[in-house]
DNA sequence: TTCGTATATACGATTTTTCATATATATTTT
DNA sequence: AAAATATATATGAAAAATCGTATATACGAA
């Protein structure tokens, strides 16, 4: 499903709250899984899922299990040029992601979760 | 229109294949007026005016009206960061944009248009 | 003022996206 | 094996985006 991303693809991908923030936080982290970006985001699980579904298998993302957890991070291909537009609006951007990025760091050890 | 845009409303002005290559065309040609872009992107009048409309209302373009045309710009206050997402993904996809691209070399003396 | 060109907008219909809810699957624990 | 936790997906409804067509506006030329 990498085959060779257009801008438009790409910018479909970014062009919503919840996707944006999940693909800012994991650039941020290096990995996240599930339950931390629920928690950050304060969004339902459904919601997430599918969100993180979607960047999967468009090839922005790519996903790891460890147990019952699984783990998202930047996929190891990506684009270059995809992972400076995302460099580019994190630095920029930090005030907007500032609210989850707060309800991350207070989960404390993670994954623990629910 | 112009308050601060946040990384979503950038992103969906971005996710259309339209406004995509309107924006990269612009950035690499500075200005263009709307029958240029009609032509290099052969599309309808309405359809091209409708999403400059649209970049314009968020804040992206900044149109001049000369004579009977109307050129469209990349915003003189446009955010730092929005210029090197557009400068990314126009130097990592040229050949996306190379048809158009053509169509608009293919014009000669412009604006001539129509 | 009338005509032709360039551009913008309004209106409805269609398509796409998003969501909440319910359910399914995988893993660990007991 | 049963229960609990973490995650994924299916389904249908609601909301948003897009489009074609028709029409309106602005300007320059005659």
């Amino acid at each position: 499903m990498s085959a060779k991303l257009t801008p438009t693809q790409v910018f479909k991908c970014l062009a919503d709250d919840t996707r944006a923030r999940v693909l800012l936080l994991i650039q941020r982290e290096q990995e996240l899984c599930v339950c931390e970006l629920i928690c950050a985001l304060d969004e339902s699980q459904p919601k997430i899922s599918r969100h993180l579904a979607q960047l999967r298998k468009c090839g922005l993302l790519q996903d790891r299990r460890q147990g019952q957890w699984i783990y998202y991070r930047l996929h190891p291909e990506l684009a270059a040029w995809v992972r400076e537009v995302l460099a580019a609006t994190l630095a920029a951007n930090r005030l907007w992601l500032e609210a989850s990025q707060q309800r991350l760091d207070a989960m404390g050890h993670r994954p623990v979760c629910g």
